[in-house]
DNA sequence: TCGGTTTACGAAATCGGTTTCGTTTCGAGT
DNA sequence: ACTCGAAACGAAACCGATTTCGTAAACCGA
């Protein structure tokens, strides 16, 4: 019997089995640690059928697993992904993370995962937590405020930004096409019958998403020569709803057609519109963006550009497991990737909120 | 100068820091490492202020961290929490990890996650990948069907249930006061007026939570002498909501009350509505499970049994973080914590939709 | 002043894998 | 048969912290 690492306390009870460790394992299948680890990563070094047949058989009757700790000490590798998600209560987040957590696991990724809650103080703590505990490469949903930090963490590992991007711009970016979303909105509206519309926001959040969104807004609003205009929502309280609806009287008899920038917003906009009845106003039209659940029952149903969380999640994953590649493999300076900025096509979902 | 473990490769740009060890710090500080080591983790060997000033200098002029790999191989401690997940499109789990990410972070902790998306194989799956990157504990939220493999787990390290229980019952659960909220949504129900009372749920869900409110629906209508039944949806397709439409019509003029067993299957209900007309008809009183954004919009306010998200999460780590401690102190099979139901108030949101 | 007990700290072992480097074996080519 | 290169594998260094154990100095009461 060979020696073992920990023999288990109470044998008799045969509750405990003893901890095995590499070389228990290479003694027992008469190989050194060195055959056993590269059985276990398969590495190019083969070895015979017969010699892996024998460590397979032994570590597949002991229930060997090898100590993660171990390993990452020695190749300074850990397979864990960082995330940090500025609001998880946003169902945007939600999906992301789920997409994220099935892209890492596919290449045999952890997630490490941190929420700000729109705190960049939080953020930035995150951001020197993951790292710290060893994380191979970072996805940062950013909630602002931190853009020096994150460009320097950029520098010192693998970084791929989520949806938000920071201002210098120099880290590698995946985000939905908004531009063309929001012009399919408008499109939308538009053949729905509005001849005016309104994009609402909301004033705390001014995140470069919204920048994006509202400059399209304008863009495509002046392209086609349509009236309209960008109304912020005061936060949180009812001034936000008095203005809301003072824009809606405002246009009254006019065909007004609105588009709620991001889904809290639209909530928002959901509760004024209770008070002036169950129902849209004649001629009201509406759009939202993020697709949300309870989009397919508010009003019969509500226009929504959806962006595609789950290819964003893969390719976010993607470019960043090519940038832990090029680091781990190639030693200086040499082949740094170039920051890059990936968008991924939406689409439109047309539901009854802005049929004709 | 001290000899240092990497020497930056482009000292004349600046760019690259010398990675320093542990060793570096020492002998810059004139001390050894052991005494470093003391420092991070201000052990009771305590030194010479004079020491500990000189050490502090040292770390703060280099920006010396500690490579959490090394740490962990040699502690066997990796302050890192697992969370498993079974359906984050629930928000439910969204706040949850949410308060469990502040928890976690107020010790000292991160959080690694998994999300099984309702699938025992994925959930199994991700049980092993969790312990073998080496969590110290592990929260989970189980889906079903792995009751014998988280028993398993629960006996090689510490393990806490989170809002759903496993069947032989031998693991530590926090959880809602389910049977409490279930009575106060019957209260504000038959308090409306409502002369019989649904319980609607969805066939695919079979977990303890729907059984636990489904039982002390009926217990409680039985204890008040109440008429009503619980209410099963065919999933998915329109023959749950065709189900439910039949089952209102059925009880047409009989004042019903409809209370939805969770967030989602309050969705349902109202897409079921929507046929019927924007707003409620009349005299139909509704009420439901868990918090979630909606609840504030649709009919102008749905009565909702709401959990205490926050508290939960805080008492999951409370808990988890008491078995570790217990599991790294004490040396044998001594002191073992006995499994511990936790129930966590929760309370009654009263909304329009149980108005009189 | 002197035993005895803390207190402060260093030397060296240790955690459990991976990786380098060197040796042996095997097969192919001439 | 002999050389040579590649393939298979082992010995030992190594990753960077923590931890044990031992020692010297400081403190302390009698």
């Amino acid at each position: 019997m060979p020696k073992m690492a920990q023999i288990a306390d109470n044998w008799e009870t045969g509750c405990v089995m003893a901890q095995m460790r590499i070389k228990d394992i290479a003694a027992e299948a008469g190989v050194s640690p060195a055959t056993v680890s590269r059985y276990l990563n398969n590495r190019p070094g083969q070895m015979t059928e017969e010699t892996r047949a024998r460590i397979a058989a032994v570590i597949e009757r002991t229930g060997y697993r090898p100590r993660a700790a171990a390993r990452n000490l020695r190749s300074s590798r850990t397979n864990l992904i960082g995330v940090i998600l500025a609001d998880i209560a946003n169902p945007f987040s939600s999906a992301m993370l789920e997409g994220l957590s099935v892209s890492a696991a596919a290449r045999g990724c952890s997630l490490m995962t941190a929420i700000s809650g729109n705190d960049p103080a939080k953020e930035a703590e995150s951001l020197t937590r993951l790292i710290d505990a060893g994380v191979d490469g970072l996805v940062v949903n950013t909630c602002g405020g931190n853009d020096e930090a994150i460009a320097a963490a950029a520098g010192r590992l693998p970084v791929v930004l989520l949806d938000r991007d920071v201002a210098d711009g120099g880290v590698d970016l995946v985000t939905s096409n908004n531009r063309e979303l929001v012009a399919g909105l408008v499109d939308e509206l538009a053949a729905a019958g509005s001849e005016r519309l309104c994009l609402l926001t909301e004033a705390s959040d001014d995140s470069p998403v919204r920048r994006e969104r509202a400059e399209a807004f304008a863009d495509e609003l002046s392209r086609r020569g349509l009236a309209g205009e960008v109304v912020t929502l005061a936060d949180g309280g009812a001034s936000g709803v008095g203005r809301l609806d003072e824009t809606i009287r405002g246009y009254a008899g006019k065909k007004l057609g609105l588009i709620a920038v991001n889904g809290l917003v639209f909530l928002r906009l959901t509760e004024a519109l209770a008070q002036l009845g169950p129902s849209l106003p004649a001629g009201l039209k509406i759009a939202t963006f993020d697709d949300y659940p309870w989009n397919h029952v508010l009003f019969g149903g509500v226009t929504t550009a959806a962006q595609d969380t789950l290819t964003i999640a893969e390719r976010v994953v993607e470019r960043l497991c090519e940038r832990i590649d090029v680091v781990t493999t190639t030693v200086g300076e040499a082949a740094k990737l170039a920051p890059k900025r990936i968008e991924i096509p939406g689409h439109i979902e047309h539901r009854a909120s802005t049929s004709r």
